[in-house]
DNA sequence: GTTGAAACCTCAGATCC
DNA sequence: GGATCTGAGGTTTCAAC
């Protein structure tokens, strides 16, 4: 799909405020409410928009510790690989999970309520995981960015 | 804020899916609208909710790189960081900044639309900024997980 | 093919119980 | 927390460029 400047105007604003009304929508990027609906509808549809969420507060819901976790495995066959994602999809508390190049196999971002609690996931779920060569976790004392998504010019 | 089930409920829902409407989620809840529409109202008053976000396709957008930079600092003196925070914050590519303990003082997130313009983000706005003492990056291959918020029990 | 105008209909938000 | 009401916004249809 191309994506016109309208559709980028589009883009941008709902990334930085995903509830907004279409109306306003349409009015911030200089449509009408129909055509604007059916551009947003159209990225919709097209995947590039992906879905809306809430973004709530870590802390106040009961997790204010994020920890990243450098994974790296024995094998890094194509099917011990896709093991270790099956088996990081079914904690919860592992938030994220990206695969990346070079020593480091995966790189976890992880929320928990505590170092204890954080700690019980570390070793019962990820150290003692098949094919678990090193974790070297590091614990987030603040986070200065944190923005969703891509710059959209 | 103490949040009883109800209200996790409509923020899970909500980290969910974002738009949908209070109708919708006060009926999921297993409320009437006027009461779930205040207390989304107080959710978001009281921060809990932080904002709400359209997730984009990184790709479509003409990102289709995601970069993890473990950035390490000569002095760690509060200015120090708080400088490199700053320098990083002005640099759109750079999505996320984690302070972390360790030997590794910060995990950035990067964005780009090949490797050539990473390469040069990295060279001329990361290496060379003041007090960096190494940056070491990685590629995602991908991402298997990549959920927003916090488990929501 | 995309926009704009008008109609309809659902929802958000306020008020009161 | 629930019921009612009003105005605003979402959504569809259709005409025009």
């Amino acid at each position: 799909m191309t994506l016109d400047r309208i559709d980028r105007q589009i883009l941008a604003l709902l990334q930085e405020d995903g509830r907004m009304t279409n109306v306003d929508l349409a009015e911030r990027v200089g449509l009408t409410a129909p055509p604007c609906l059916r551009r947003v509808r159209a990225l919709e549809q097209a995947g590039v928009i992906r879905g809306y969420h809430a973004e709530c507060d870590p802390s106040q819901l009961g997790f204010p510790i994020t920890v990243f976790a450098m994974v790296s495995l024995r094998s890094q066959a194509e099917q011990d690989l896709a093991a270790f994602e099956n088996h990081v999809a079914a904690i919860p508390e592992v938030r994220e999970c990206h695969m990346l190049n070079g020593e480091i196999d995966f790189i976890l971002k992880i929320v928990a309520a505590d170092l204890e609690s954080f700690q019980r996931i570390l070793t019962t779920k990820l150290t003692s995981a098949p094919n678990v060569a090193s974790v070297k976790s590091s614990l987030t004392i603040r986070s200065s960015k944190s923005q969703v998504g891509v710059p959209i010019a």
